[in-house]
RNA sequence: GCGCCCUUCGUCUAUCGGUUAGGACGACAGCCUUUCACGUUGUAAAGACGGGUUCGACUCCCGUAGGGCGCACCA
């Protein structure tokens, strides 16, 4: 096979949702893995909606995903110039015409359709009126000539032989009475001048593609390669809304998903190979067919999400996870203060910590959260739960602890587990009781890592000595 | 209303006419264990419904029901 081009092509009208990503990602692996190159396009010819502020949170998006795309993104917005010449040449060609219909008029025709309950289509009025029927004063628009008779075949790798009457096709507007060009027009125009022979895009576009088709042919153009994939729905099976899934993917950034991931959960919804669930990127690219793709919309899961991200932070190497935690941060709540305190001697300290720690995170939040103990001040005071923790007995063996730490200001874990077994031991006490408030008075959570851990990290600061049991 | 598409455990999915319908997440139970986790073992859990075709259907065909997408001078 010739090296294939795919392309993602997001309009900027907001962020770039999960569904978008997907479809991103999709491309990128095609194309990756086929030794061809991914593209990509600002759809921003709705200057109403599009804002530069959602073009950079898109590419940003992109980045942090690690999606990469050939060159420099396209503005669709740049090339209408080129898109209005193509509408004129079907124009010339006979395969479009002006309609001089007010949106007034096709308000009215849309209005009585849906009444007589008729489908809701262009009736044609234009088609075959000459521009000596043009009433005075009204701005054409350019239709496309839309074939009445037979049907349009959408040879789609994941939906099959996708086939659609042409009667249920009207001749949709290419050109507006200001001159743009419309979406449809734009994409063919566009996707055939950057040399695309990929098009995976989300199953909301299958109609038009059947349209598009219609231009391509028109054009004496070679219709590229599509995909359809289906669309991503929310854990309650409707639509993305804002509730859960239809966040930008910002949004799981701040969550403290892990790119790599997230990756590898998104490759799962609509697409599958066997019965692999755990894949690094490296094999989802060697990997990634279409063939694999699915039909039926699939359900957000942030269960699996997280489960997969808690699979992805304990096998990330410790520094290498330092790196990701402490890029993380600036996104993250209160993650700005917390990177703030992070010195050469704190990344060590975490860096210590972070075998202990990243056992028990699902995301690098949690890692946030319970690496917190790090940064409390000294020196340290108990909080209620700590006190409560402590029966009467538990003070007798903490108190022991806590000179054995005072009296040691360097040492091992190991040499502490003999200790706090020792000293557990003389009070007639279970370890794991001795541990618990131990535990909860250095950290403040009740769901923190191994006790000798947290000694172990906080080992060396002398200021530990001066905790203060305040019941 | 019209067109197109979809339908396997709660969720993501495997199966491409013949399987005790498999895996993963989640759930539950056990083990491991200084808490919490991790790990590990096990259990419950599915072919929407009705007709065909076939020696044999989750798989092919038709219908029904349910769901999704589309039907803009938006993209």
């Amino acid at each position: 096979m010739s090296s294939p081009v795919t392309r993602f092509a997001p309009s900027p009208t907001g962020y770039l949702h999960i569904g978008g990503a997907r479809t991103a990602l999709f491309n990128w692996a095609y194309a990756n893995g086929n030794g061809g190159k991914m593209l990509l396009r600002i759809e921003d010819t709705d200057r109403e909606r599009s804002t530069d502020a959602a073009t950079v949170a898109i590419l940003e998006g992109l980045t942090w995903l690690g999606l990469t795309w050939e060159g420099e993104a396209v503005s669709q917005h740049a090339r209408m110039a080129r898109h209005a010449e193509v509408a004129h040449q079907l124009l010339a060609k006979g395969q479009a015409y002006y309609c001089y219909c007010s949106p007034a008029e096709l308000t009215a025709m849309r209005e009585k359709a849906e009444a007589e309950k008729r489908p809701i289509r262009y009736d044609g009025t234009w088609r075959n009126r000459t521009a000596a029927d043009a009433p005075a004063g009204i701005k054409p628009v350019i239709r496309f000539k839309s074939p009445q008779e037979g049907e349009t075949v959408v040879d789609d790798q994941a939906q099959g032989r996708v086939v659609i009457p042409n009667k249920d096709l009207d001749d949709l507007i290419i050109l507006r009475s200001d001159g743009n060009p419309t979406y449809n027009l734009s994409v063919v125009v566009d996707d055939h001048d950057m040399g695309v022979t990929h098009i995976i895009r989300g199953v909301d576009h299958l109609t038009n593609a059947a349209r598009q088709s219609q231009i391509y042919l028109a054009m004496d153009w070679t219709v590229p390669s599509m995909t359809h994939v289906p669309l991503i729905h929310g854990p309650d099976g409707a639509k993305l809304s804002k509730r859960h899934g239809a966040l930008g993917v910002e949004a799981y950034r701040a969550m403290g998903y892990l790119p790599a991931a997230l990756r590898n959960y998104l490759a799962r919804l609509g697409w599958s190979h066997g019965d692999d669930e755990i894949f690094s990127t490296e094999e989802l690219v060697r990997w990634f067919d279409l063939d694999g793709i699915g039909k039926s919309a699939s359900r957000f899961d942030f269960a699996k999400l997280e489960n997969l991200n808690g699979h992805y932070i304990r096998h990330t190497p410790d520094a290498e996870l330092l790196e990701q935690f402490l890029s993380f941060l600036p996104h993250a709540e209160n993650g700005s203060a917390m990177l703030a305190k992070i010195d050469g001697g704190m990344k060590a300290k975490l860096l210590k910590a972070l075998p202990g720690l990243k056992d028990r995170a699902k995301t690098l939040v949690e890692l946030q959260t319970s690496a917190a103990y790090l940064f409390a001040a000294r020196p340290l005071t108990m909080d209620d739960k700590a006190k409560a923790l402590l029966n009467d007995e538990g003070k007798v063996a903490l108190k022991t602890v806590l000179e054995v730490l005072m009296a040691s200001p360097v040492w091992t874990a190991h040499a502490l587990e003999i200790n706090l077994k020792a000293s557990a031991e003389s009070n007639g006490l279970k370890l794991g009781k001795l541990a618990q408030p131990l535990r909860a008075a250095l950290t403040g959570t009740a769901t923190s890592p191994p006790i000798f851990d947290v000694l172990e990290v906080l080992g060396r600061d002398e200021s530990l000595g001066r905790i203060k049991d305040q019941s």
